[in-house]
RNA sequence: GGCCCGGUAGUUCAGUUGGUUAGAACGCUAGCCUGUCACGCUAGAGGUCGUGGGUUCGAGCCCCAUCCGGGUCGCCA
């Protein structure tokens, strides 16, 4: 093995001049021996450049040349000649360094995999090897482009006049809405600090702190089940601003978005994003949280089918549900029966007790329900819905008619391959206060209690909580969640009131927020803040249809960690000073 | 916790109705080759068919259980 003494780099790969002497550094892509001629590609960070070595010029270096294998670690000088055949496809591809000095750093085992751009390795066998797979281009390329949007983000908040605060990382457990992370105390045995699921009520009292603009790039933590989209820990560009109402907020969030896109991907995002009542995106796209990159709105035709024949549309009315419907363009030939038939054991999946359809595509429409409507009311859907020969129409009659269709509508859209590329911004406000559960027969609230209500809803927080909506509003891009956000509520006797609506007792409120409770009685001015999924950000401008794919060390779906195998076990002598004992092993 | 998909050389896959010694490509090793860049040519090594059990004269293939990974529903105030 050789050292790198006297050899500094000077460059990287991909960055070489066209001319001169240069000192590169990197692991070795590909060797291609032609006997008394050795070609190393040589990659880092930057890209690949063609390592040249002729065995008549200097048999030494040759030599060691050829006992190179991929990955190694090089460091090569010489001088960079053109080379007498071109390689259009890297960047490099019109240059060579012709070695005059390699030292073999370090050598490798043949690696589990190889590690090209374009692999279809499996992935659990790369996250094993993360630091081999993250060698990859690809996944340089998105952390690279990460760690550019937080630089951004950074700059833009702080050229705003917002103050970086971190907050703690260990923190007192309240157990609403996700499940918290615990940390066992050693000093105080059997008492637990949470990780924070976000850092909600540290903003808050920042807020009535006085420092007025808050940012943090914040880890959160969520004991919850994993998605495509969703990992346990994730970082929040997390934002807090007082003297502001919410127009305010969404200035800065949008300033935010335009700049990001522009300086990262120097994509134009038009402003003002365009704003829709989450009553609208329900109504229209089944979804809070609406991709509008295609059309398939929702379509009501209750009235339509009221006095039908069919006692799956009017039986799902009088039950106060209703009777909506979706069209597939021109999706009649590819939407066979079997593909429509799969479409129903989805919807099924997701709570649906059927699907009806009517299928276009001989002269006559095919209707799967149709011995139970008359000739004018399959015409007085069709006119309603706006269906074509070659449509498809999709019908659900149901009290959750609107996010079965909205969830429909995606798959469907996937399957006929008609999401246009693009960023489509959208926020989403006016969210209802609270939700009903079914089971619990109650009011809950849809967001955290400190949610400031709409002025002119605050007198039907105890006679029609139904109506009551929130000063808070989600930010859209391509139908995910990027952001959540809210104006929070600085009057005490306000809080309390919200407080009692969700039923909770003096005592829990106490024990659950009583500082910040307390810390609100000594003023605050009007805020509100929000957080945007950096994660799921990076995930859109990366392109990347995982979390995964911009995290540098993620976790699976049960939540663990391939590369190092946590969670793991600990031993006793740990459990025994934090005071735990561990009986029910899964 | 429910549902769906997957697991066969290092990797990606094929493997017929259950039937002889489980194949291919890439990678790897060795040799040859002076302009390659998916280099080429020759030879070679490499397999608990995820694991355990069952059916059978015989299981990669059928059955049961289980583990691992992915997607999704529940869940994520």
């Amino acid at each position: 093995m050789d050292t790198m003494k006297g050899l500094k780099r000077t460059c990287y790969c991909a960055d070489i001049p066209h001319s001169g002497e240069v000192t590169v550094g990197g692991y070795v892509q590909k060797i291609r021996d032609m006997g008394t001629l050795i070609f190393i590609d040589l990659r880092d960070r930057s890209g690949i450049v063609q390592l040249a070595f002729d065995e008549g010029t200097d048999r030494e270096i040759f030599e060691k040349a050829s006992k190179c294998r991929g990955e190694f670690v090089l460091m090569a000088k010489g001088q960079v000649r053109e080379r007498e055949s071109k390689n259009k496809d890297i960047k490099t591809g019109d240059y060579e360094i012709y070695v005059s000095d390699l030292r073999i750093l370090a050598k490798s085992e043949t690696p589990p995999f190889e590690i090209t751009d374009k692999t279809n390795v499996n992935e659990e066998l790369r996250l094993k090897y993360r630091y081999l797979d993250l060698r990859r281009g690809v996944l340089q390329n998105n952390l690279i482009l990460r760690s550019k949007i937080a630089k951004t983000a950074r700059d833009y908040f702080h050229e705003n006049g917002f103050i970086e605060i971190e907050t703690p990382m260990m923190i007192k457990s309240t157990p609403e809405g996700a499940r918290d992370y615990l940390v066992p105390s050693r000093i105080h045995n059997g008492k637990f600090y949470a990780l924070p699921q976000s850092p909600q009520m540290y903003k808050q009292l920042l807020m009535i702190a006085g420092f007025d603009r808050y940012i943090q790039l914040a880890r959160c933590f969520r004991d919850e089940d994993l998605r495509a989209d969703r990992q346990p820990e994730f970082t929040q560009i997390d934002l807090e601003m007082s003297f502001v109402d919410v127009e305010d907020i969404l200035e800065i969030g949008e300033g935010l978005v335009k700049r990001l896109f522009k300086e990262v991907l120097d994509v134009d995002i038009q402003l003002p994003i365009p704003r829709m009542t989450y009553k609208e995106a329900m109504e229209r796209y089944g979804s809070d949280k609406p991709d509008t990159r295609f059309a398939m709105e929702i379509t009501d035709i209750s009235d339509i089918v009221s006095g039908c024949g069919f006692g799956v549309f009017t039986g799902a009315i009088e039950a106060g549900g209703s009777v909506r419907a979706i069209v597939a363009k021109n999706a009649a030939s590819t939407l066979t029966r079997k593909e429509i038939d799969k479409l129903t054991e989805y919807v099924k999946g997701i709570g649906a007790k059927g699907l009806a359809y009517i299928r276009w595509i001989d002269e006559a429409p095919n209707c799967s329900f149709a011995k139970f409507i008359t000739g004018d009311e399959l015409e007085a859907i069709l006119s309603r819905v706006g269906a074509e020969k070659g449509d498809v129409v999709f019908i659900v009659a149901d009290k959750k008619a609107l996010p079965i269709l909205g969830a429909l509508r995606l798959s469907v859209a996937k399957k006929l391959d008609i999401i246009k590329d693009g960023y489509n911004f959208l926020w989403i406000t006016e969210f209802p206060f609270f939700e009903y559960d079914d089971e619990t027969e109650s009011w809950v609230a849809m967001h955290h209690p400190f949610t400031m209500p709409m002025d002119e809803c605050v007198q039907y927080l105890d006679s029609d909580p139904g109506r009551v909506t929130a000063k808070a509003y989600d930010l859209v891009l391509n139908g995910v969640e990027l952001s959540s956000g809210s104006m929070r509520i600085t009057d005490s006797a306000l809080q309390q009131k919200m407080f009692e609506a969700l039923g909770m007792t003096d005592e829990e409120i106490s024990a659950k927020f009583g500082f910040l409770v307390e810390a609100y009685k000594y003023g605050a001015a009007p805020h509100g803040g929000m957080g945007i999924g950096l994660d799921r950000l990076a995930m859109i401008m990366c392109g990347a249809d995982s979390l995964r794919d911009v995290l540098a060390f993620p976790k699976v779906q049960n939540a663990s960690e391939l590369m190092s195998s946590a969670p793991g076990d600990v031993d006793d002598v740990q459990l025994r000073e934090l005071g735990i004992s561990i009986t029910d092993k899964k």
